[in-house]
DNA sequence: GCCGTTTTCGGCCCGACTGTTTTCAGTCG
């Protein structure tokens, strides 16, 4: 059965949080409620739509996702609404559930607050709050003070500004942030530093980051924190502890820094990575054999013994597991294959041997960007980035300002200037690719007589993002049939922080792909990350190639591909799924392959 | 409500912080 109620995970995820919201105040058994709240969880992390799940009958796959759920599931992609929540969540004042998004908020409070203050309309509830609080009327109820109502109106101050949740910067810009947070470290008290790693979501490599976590082992903590605390570009000490501090930077960004003995080096690092689902995943099947873990280490529930790890490794041995790299810790299966020792073997940097797509100021007369320098010179730094091959792929001539004739005219031109820099060019090999749009009706504006002037294509929707789901599968699909395109680039078309993807069937996307023998992008320009993480996944289990490119426009770009490897890594992948690790032979005769889809 | 080294019954992650309290509840990561 096909169902009209489109809902998204992150909804799914909403509603149930609001019903164990509700439980809560309802006092239910709070393991039930923990059974919705970790249920949500999963649902919104899925690397699986939930709707797509129901349609084939799989939504118990979910981890957390029970008989019991999965049926109200069920009624909601049916009938559009659960009987059984509505039944629940009717017994709370509805403006509750709009307070849960302020900081520092949970249901008790939440409910609390409605009900003391009368506060009846949901669409108002957080401005109600506000006035409450101004006039003194908070602070005098029971288990509040002064205190609290100033945290509240900070909390509703944050919230407006938008600063609670998804202000989160690039993994590049958070990565760069902590670089510079390093080596300002390192120079001023790198005696007393005996290691200094990465933390949280940046040691993961996620996408996006909220706040950079570093960590320090080191035998003189409070001089550390010292010079942390003493950080230039501080604006502000948010926080100062023994184990740690905080320090807000001009940038408006939170750093935190760690730190603690050598002998609790792996047991803090393993700890603070997370993700928080790996760690609690981690604890429940420690506590299985008798141990309970904390950032001390781990004890025995036998006799309270805590063993110390200094490595982070033998912490996973200790749990008899292998060491399971920072990018997949999100409990998707991780540690059972860490348990089975089947952990991939994921792709490294130093096994990418070319960047499959980089913009040079070649002038092939393009709408769209051309790149800032010239061939040469980005050649240079793909030598020095010990490339065996570098790919130029400018975006296609215009298709309003030239006949077909032009465009043969000048990609023949491209063409000779390419032949005469590989007659120079010894130490490295280029590979003579075009990024070309896909237009609104799939179709490509390649001339006949353009497979005698590339060694092949990359395809990518650079306009009409509003196509329909089914619509944009079609035009993609036709796009893709084109016989020149090898790669689909920047699928998703997601701009992080600013813009959605658009839509596709990616079910269909990946089988014709497959069948096809075409590869699909993984694109490191820092604001796409584009396959995302979960798709990337999604497509090796099928079977699909991946084709890493930075996208460069400038020669400095070429050392984004870092950024792409954690994608691919945090998919999961292998060398053997990504084509870059391919030598120059195989890459250029797999280029060269022209299949009509 | 979920789930399975032992367990289809009987458990269910850990510690810190905060603000309000006289010993703890709520929230967070």
């Amino acid at each position: 059965m096909k169902s009209i109620y489109g809902f998204t995970n992150l909804e799914i995820a909403r509603l149930l949080r609001k019903v164990a919201a509700a439980y809560t105040i309802l006092g239910e058994n709070r393991f039930r409620v923990l059974a919705y709240e970790s249920a949500a969880t999963a649902i919104e992390h899925a690397t699986s739509e939930a709707k797509d799940l129901w349609d084939d009958g799989k939504l118990e796959d979910i981890p957390g996702v029970g008989k019991n759920i999965a049926d109200h599931l069920d009624e909601l992609f049916r009938t559009g609404k659960v009987g059984h929540f509505e039944v629940v969540l009717k017994k709370m004042p509805p403006a509750m559930f709009n307070l849960l998004d302020l900081p520092g908020f949970g249901p008790k409070k939440a409910h609390k607050l409605v009900i003391e203050l009368g506060i009846n309309d949901p669409h108002n509830a957080i401005n109600e709050l506000k006035k409450a609080a101004k006039q003194h009327q908070i602070a005098s109820l029971k288990n509040f003070g002064e205190k609290s109502e100033k945290d509240i109106l900070e909390g509703i101050r944050l919230y407006e500004l938008g600063q609670v949740k998804e202000n989160r910067m690039s993994l590049v810009f958070a990565d760069q942030l902590a670089e510079d947070l390093i080596s300002y470290l390192k120079e001023n008290a790198g005696e007393e530093i005996l290691k200094i790693e990465k933390l949280g979501s940046l040691r993961r490599r996620v996408s996006t980051i909220g706040d950079v976590d570093l960590a320090i082992a080191t035998r003189k903590p409070e001089e550390v924190l010292k010079i942390f605390t003493g950080y230039p570009r501080k604006k502000q000490i948010i926080e100062r502890g023994p184990t740690g501090a905080s320090l807000l930077i001009s940038s408006g960004r939170q750093v935190d820094l760690r730190v603690c003995s050598p002998e609790d080096w792996g047991s803090m690092l393993q700890y603070f990575t997370g993700s928080k689902q790996h760690n609690i995943h981690l604890r429940e099947w420690a506590r299985q054999g008798g141990n309970s873990l904390s950032e001390y280490g781990i004890k025995s529930l036998k006799n309270g013994m805590i063993k110390q790890f200094s490595e982070e490794d033998i912490f996973y041995k200790y749990l008899g597991m292998e060491w399971i790299p920072p990018e997949i810790r999100e409990d998707t299966g991780e540690i059972e294959a860490a348990l089975g020792k089947k952990l991939p073997k994921l792709v490294e940097l130093k096994e990418i041997r070319g960047d499959l797509q980089t913009h040079s100021n070649y002038n092939v007369e393009p709408s769209h960007d051309l790149g800032a320098d010239t061939m040469e010179s980005m050649l240079q730094v793909a030598k020095d980035l010990n490339y065996e091959y570098l790919a130029f792929s400018e975006h296609n001539p215009s298709v309003s300002n030239h006949s077909e004739e032009q465009i043969i005219n000048i990609l023949t031109a491209r063409l000779a200037y390419i032949e005469h820099l590989r007659k120079s060019t010894n130490s490295i090999h280029i590979l003579n690719l075009l990024e070309v749009d896909i237009d609104t009706k799939g179709i490509l504006n390649l001339p006949k007589g353009a497979e005698l002037l590339l060694d092949g294509c990359l395809a990518s929707i650079h306009s009409n993002f509003n196509l329909g789901r089914e619509e944009m599968t079609k035009r993609v699909i036709k796009g893709l049939s084109h016989p020149l395109v090898r790669i689909f680039a920047h699928p998703t078309g997601r701009l992080l922080g600013t813009r959605e993807g658009y839509e596709l069937d990616w079910e269909t996307i990946f089988r014709f792909l497959l069948d096809n023998d075409k590869a699909i992008e993984i694109n490191a320009y820092p604001n796409r990350l584009d396959l995302p993480d979960t798709l990337v996944r999604e497509a090796i289990k099928r079977g699909v190639k991946l084709s890493l490119g930075t996208d460069a426009h400038n020669k400095e770009d070429l050392n984004l591909m870092r950024f792409g490897v954690s994608v691919a890594r945090r998919g999961w992948s292998q060398a053997s799924d990504i084509i870059n690790t391919w030598d120059y032979d195989k890459i250029l005769l797999w280029l060269k392959k022209r299949v009509r889809g």
